[in-house]
DNA sequence: TCTGGGGTCCTAGGACCC
DNA sequence: TCTGGGGTCCTAGGACCC
């Protein structure tokens, strides 16, 4: 399969296939340039790679949750995000192996320069994912297809991981055609039969179906692509809403107007921390939401940015999640706003709900970023008597001065140099700082 | 070993303004 | 049978993706 090229009906290699579609379909339609390229069970690859005797086994990455898994363990019925307790219980030989995460950041980057060879119009959507827009460069390394073929042979032999590729005229398709082209395969889809493959295919696989949506379709009878385009869209309005019945309508014909984009910013950032079961007190609540202030505003600053509105999540033991959030006139940045806000926000939100026992997640997102000037005022959140009996508080100015002492001692010394007292004494926590900072998309 | 962490986008109702 | 109407912002919740 490592070489192995996919034609629409399945086996036939691409190259056999005849004059290019481009020449047939005439001047008014657009070629398929459009690549998606997507390094296959990325971190159980990794792994793979780094300890040889793991090739060929079911692994997964992680323990109390699954964050990925082989495909030899996805053979099992083992996907990402399960509890590691169930994986294990569908695959009892599983080997879990804890995660190096900084050699995925450094391969993830690896892979996404060799596509940079070929372009300058790539759009990194994660880690392990990107498109990239070729139709610029076939004078200098042939077609499209040649290009992906060349990308996969020198990720595979010089980061020693396997990609696949999708080839289409839109990135919808494109990432379609590289999902059926999984594992390690790549697949042109021919700009003059696209809905022959695309109405083929299970509704899941168009981007944005997930299980609820899915459901909804199969209420009234439609499992593949072909019968959802065939059916009215005031139909798929009323069922999905509009939004996305008319975006569903769109991507079943291959309408996708997307471009790519290559310089995308973020519209919120935020953090988040699994408690296990925890009491909702102040010795609880206060120390985990400076923490949590501290990692988001620590890097809105890095990023040059602030934001108008600070949204808190809680959860409770049985699951069930609330948010509680306010839309401040000025955007802020500073650790000790963002986390009094915050806390605020938690109080009025377990106002509304005295019942409940334990609580098992907390969370702080900021959005409606803006670029921020240098130095930000203290916003009048609490009356002056307020301040006044807790002088250990530090207004203003004063504040900022020093998130931005604690940032550049971190810049010298490492992320562990200095904290937030409270917040230097969080527990230990489930996952990994290394992941959570390798999930961090860049501002 | 009960269920991670970081994001995007959409909906629906209400407030508020002209 | 009687309460206008449209645009924008805010809030809470939910689906989805990697």
């Amino acid at each position: 399969m490592e070489t192995g090229t996919l034609d629409l009906a399945g086996g036939r290699d691409a190259t056999e296939r005849a004059p290019s579609a481009v020449a047939l379909i005439g001047v008014e339609r657009r070629a398929a340039t459009v690549l998606h390229a997507d390094l296959d069970a990325f971190y159980a690859s990794v792994e793979q790679l780094l300890d040889p005797s793991l090739r060929g086994k079911p692994i997964a990455v992680g323990g109390g949750v699954v964050l990925a898994a082989s495909y030899e363990a996805k053979a099992f019925g083992v996907r990402g995000g399960m509890p590691g307790r169930e994986a294990k219980q569908l695959c009892p030989q599983l080997i879990f192996v804890g995660g190096h995460f900084t050699e995925y950041q450094r391969l993830g980057d690896a892979a996404i320069a060799v596509l940079n060879d070929f372009t300058p119009a790539v759009e990194r959507i994660s880690i392990d994912e990107a498109f990239a827009d070729v139709a610029g460069s076939e004078h200098l390394f042939g077609s499209p297809e040649a290009m992906a073929r060349e990308v996969r042979r020198r990720v595979r032999v010089e980061l020693g991981l396997p990609i696949s590729i999708g080839i289409a005229r839109t990135k919808h398709l494109a990432k379609v055609a590289s999902q059926v082209a999984k594992p390690d395969g790549l697949l042109v889809v021919d700009p003059a039969r696209e809905l022959d493959f695309l109405h083929e295919l299970p509704v899941e696989l168009l981007w944005g179906v997930g299980p609820a949506t899915k459901a909804r379709l199969a209420t009234i009878g439609v499992t593949r692509i072909g019968e959802l385009a065939r059916t009215p869209g005031y139909s798929l309005e009323r069922i999905l809403g509009q939004a996305i019945g008319s975006k569903l309508g769109d991507l079943a014909w291959n309408r996708d107007p997307r471009r790519i984009v290559t310089d995308r910013r973020a519209r919120s950032i935020g953090a988040q921390s699994a408690l296990g079961r925890k009491p909702p007190t102040r010795h609880v609540i206060v120390p985990a939401l400076l923490h949590l202030a501290d990692r988001v505003a620590s890097r809105l600053r890095a990023g040059g940015r602030g934001g108008r509105t600070i949204t808190v999540r809680v959860r409770f033991a049985d699951f069930r999640a609330i948010t509680r959030s306010i839309t401040l006139p000025v955007s802020i940045a500073a650790t000790g706003m963002i986390s009094e806000v915050a806390q605020d926000l938690v109080r009025i939100a377990l106002a509304d709900h005295p019942g409940e026992r334990w609580i098992t997640l907390l969370a702080i997102g900021v959005s409606h970023l803006e670029d921020q000037a240098e130095l930000q005022l203290e916003l009048p959140l609490r009356s002056r008597n307020d301040e006044r009996r807790s002088p250990g508080s530090p207004t203003g100015a004063a504040r900022w001065v020093a998130d931005r002492a604690v940032d550049a001692i971190r810049e010298r010394f490492g992320r562990d140099a200095v904290g937030y007292g409270a917040a230097a004494l969080e527990a230990p926590r489930s996952v990994p700082d290394a992941f959570r900072e390798l999930a961090e998309r860049s501002l």
